[in-house]
DNA sequence: TGATATTGTTTAGTCGGCAAATAAAAGCTG
DNA sequence: CAGCTTTTATTTGCCGACTAAACAATATCA
């Protein structure tokens, strides 16, 4: 129970299941022209556009500066755009552009791929299992 | 089975519980003056001292550019320093200061705390069972 | 109405990560 | 032994993330 070592603990293990899950999905989506966290972003505005940047950031658990860099380089990339809120001059909104939309199948494919790699060998009870127990986890960690 | 939605994959959950994680662990370490990860490699040199650069980078799951910013920046803080290997030129080994050797109980109660924080409200049995299944997921997707 | 919060975003600086290119030392091989 | 390859570490440059501080626009309230 009081496990001294680091290397033993639950959450280290999950730091490092965290890592390579990364480096795989960053290996596949670099192909996309993505780097790592911005397939987030992108899946926020898919599922509805004109986002917030601090509704965005909400979203990802993530502080509202980390959003205006990466929006910035999004911007360049000709993913999204910023635009102005008609109706409150703080908040500026994000859309989608065009090649922001058209990778959207194949990033969901990449998180697939992914997603099935490393739950494999997995049975369908032990993944249902595995969310309930994670689900438990966030709710002890998560600051909500 | 086929999740089109990348919110409800099992990877993202873990994505997000790992952030959390990350974040409550920094608020504690940055009161012992570490900065995330620091502390693993500290870790790594409590549990054998003078480990080469490479050594720690596979331990770590890190490229090795990563770990020289690293270093250097943990050496200027006093907690480690290099020596050169004085059988192989090349390698360059990394040893403990005091500084680093007197926080290793403060680091450990750190980890503990945010272990205990986080696997809150999980029996002794699910813990087994979460960290099974963990292994299993990190054999899948680890490069071994 | 006017002074004072509060909210939304940006800027500057720092850290942990990565890839690619470089350099240096050791090992291998003909 | 000379030349090629491998290993080890560093440099450079970029990205995601954080904090702290600044700034701009809206809300609130006396």
């Amino acid at each position: 129970m009081s496990n001294q070592n680091i290397t033993e603990a639950l959450g280290y293990l999950m730091f490092q299941i965290c890592r390579a899950h990364r480096n795989r999905a960053q290996e596949l989506l670099s192909e996309l022209g993505l780097y790592t966290g911005q397939e987030i972003l992108l899946m926020h505005l898919w599922e509805k556009d004109g986002r917030s940047q601090s509704e965005l950031a909400d979203l990802m658990c993530v502080q509202p500066a980390t959003l205006t860099k990466s929006i910035d380089r999004m911007s360049t990339a000709g993913l999204i755009e910023r635009r102005p809120d008609p109706n409150d001059g703080r908040v500026s909104r994000v859309y989608l552009r065009q090649a922001g939309r058209d990778i959207q199948a194949l990033v969901e494919g990449v998180w697939q791929q992914v997603e099935a790699e490393s739950f494999a060998h997995l049975t369908v009870e032990e993944r249902i299992l595995l969310r309930r127990l994670l689900m438990q986890v966030k709710q002890n960690i998560s600051p909500d």
